[in-house]
DNA sequence: AATGAATGAGTATTCATTCAT
DNA sequence: GATGAATGAATACTCATTCAT
């Protein structure tokens, strides 16, 4: 990748993390930059080009904070510590957030790019693998691994997008708290 | 209100339960009805009363289906049937669904018109009544009501957003199969 | 005049008082009689017909207050007395003021009402007699009482004007004070 | 400024000096130039920076008037040609004049661009200076200097402001000819 | 005497994109 | 690798006025 390139990208996404996807615009992009607004073209196709490989940057970020989990020597801290890195991802990254998890599919002209939906399934297996491990390690009575990590991401998606779209009211702080107070919950009831 | 104002809300609705909020326009609404856009000025003050008005009919909807639920005469039957009614909602009016549920908050310039929060509002507590009721009757175990009330709605809301925005790859009736599946867990876990 | 018509003069008059004449529109008009738009048609012609009774108001108060003035029992106190009605009249009704003195011509896409006309000869005329009346106490030198007619005027319309767009800064009692103190000054030099 | 900038320019300046700056839209002055109105903005951020510029010309032209009335070696003959550059100016570039000298306030939407104002303050700095000048050669008595430009200005704004809005009915020659008439009496009046 | 319905022309601005250079 | 110029389709909204009832 050129070095305009990766300045164009940067770029798109200070606007994004700022403004969304919809405040997103070639012309701010452009401005930013430095550029003309056609001089993007040299670079990519067009905007959903640069949206795609923008959002690329969100999963590897998104993926940074579950693979951080994975440093927990014991089968109970690493889905401790994952529960806490999906909640500190939402929170600390919204809008990629937003983006990755709850942007409706029409928001792609076509199709969502390919590693958007790549995105998705790798996060779904490391949710599985989790799962595995808990019920070999006892933690979880044996059950379908696949119908329980939907459960649990279900619940965490929820909270999750209930809060960020403002329909659960609370600081940040009282959320964590809440999040983690279901978590435990549900990881009980799931033993 | 008039024919031609139903008419117009009619179109409305037609336009943004096919492109969703963002591709509603004042033009596109006058096309469909046929008229100038400008006529549709004479029987709304401006766009935002249009959208204000088709969302209520949203609400009106979604509290029907919740309504029925309330018909059945057992607590367990109003729990169950209350949790089919959110799901048909959401598979039946998904447009809808995505406005009152997923919508981010800054969709709204200002800030989201009074029915939409009451509306939410309304929803929770609805929700929490059956909680309360469940307690009652001794099919949850006692606890915080509105705390459990959370944990449903969160899973309820999880899987159906997981879905609708194709994040869960199922077809309608195998989704609604694993919903009650799901649902049945969560209320099997509170008991 | 009929009691609607009235009615409608009135509310034009209120919203041109406040948002002058850029700011009257047939709509806002009618929504303060309390009509629809086109009721306003049985009455008048057009816009126009009602800005221009509406203006003619502004001339009978105008002519008021330099009627006022030649209550004075002497010449010299009519002369002064009409100096002062005429800032008075442009500090306390400025947007009759500016439509009556300053409009520019093309506001009126065909030609101004007669009585616009009328209105500023008359004022004229009044400012003629009192020059006339100064030549003969002695006040004034002998001279062609049109010309000094209109040095009067051009003055007190120039100090006035300037003052009313902003251009000369002072709050409207120091206006006032130097108004009077300009014109002491010009009647001084035409003595 | 490139060829096109400068077509607009010099297109929306012929249509102010025909409409008025209530007749001057940015689809009026891209059908002039011939182009579509959204190429305007590759040349201006938005209609008030076309207007601005418009009229910083209109200031440009005025002081160029009155710069040519300082190479006159007298301070008679400079004062004398002040007073014909005013009155040329009004006369030949009347759009400017009104919108320079007489244009209410609250056209401008937030406030006129600095040049507007600067404008205003270097005329009057400018006539200052004169009477300054008169002064001390002894043409006019010693009196404040800026009362005394105050008087000129008005004087001369309020001849030339009701001519050109039709409250003095006179061809041009003839105005010209009762413009110096009277600067002369005023002129005589300060001695 | 008044209304509801509608119209066409108009307002400024934003957008992604194309083209020739 | 980049630019300047331009485009057409959109956006929401306001205006004075007309017409049939």
């Amino acid at each position: 990748m050129s070095d305009q390139t990766a300045r164009i990208l940067s770029s798109a996404r200070d606007i994004y993390l700022e403004e969304g996807l919809q405040g997103l615009s070639m012309r701010k992009i452009a401005a930013k930059v430095g550029v003309s607004a056609t001089a993007l073209y040299r670079h990519f196709d067009n905007k959903e080009a640069i949206v795609a490989e923008m959002l690329e940057e969100g999963f590897r970020i998104f993926g940074r904070y579950l693979y951080m989990a994975l440093r927990e020597p014991t089968v109970e801290g690493r889905m401790r510590a994952s529960g806490q890195a999906y909640v500190s991802f939402a929170l600390e990254q919204p809008k990629y957030y937003e983006t990755i998890f709850m942007s409706p599919t029409e928001t792609w002209a076509e199709q969502p790019p390919e590693s958007h939906i790549e995105g998705g399934m790798a996060t779904f297996q490391f949710l599985v693998d989790r799962v595995k491990e808990g019920m070999d390690a006892g933690i979880f009575r044996k059950d379908d691994p696949e119908d329980v990590a939907v459960t649990i991401w279900a619940q965490s998606h929820g909270l999750v997008s209930l809060y960020l779209t403002g329909r659960i009211e609370a600081t940040e702080a009282e959320f964590r708290e809440m999040y983690l107070r279901h978590s435990a919950r549900l990881i009980e009831g799931l033993g």
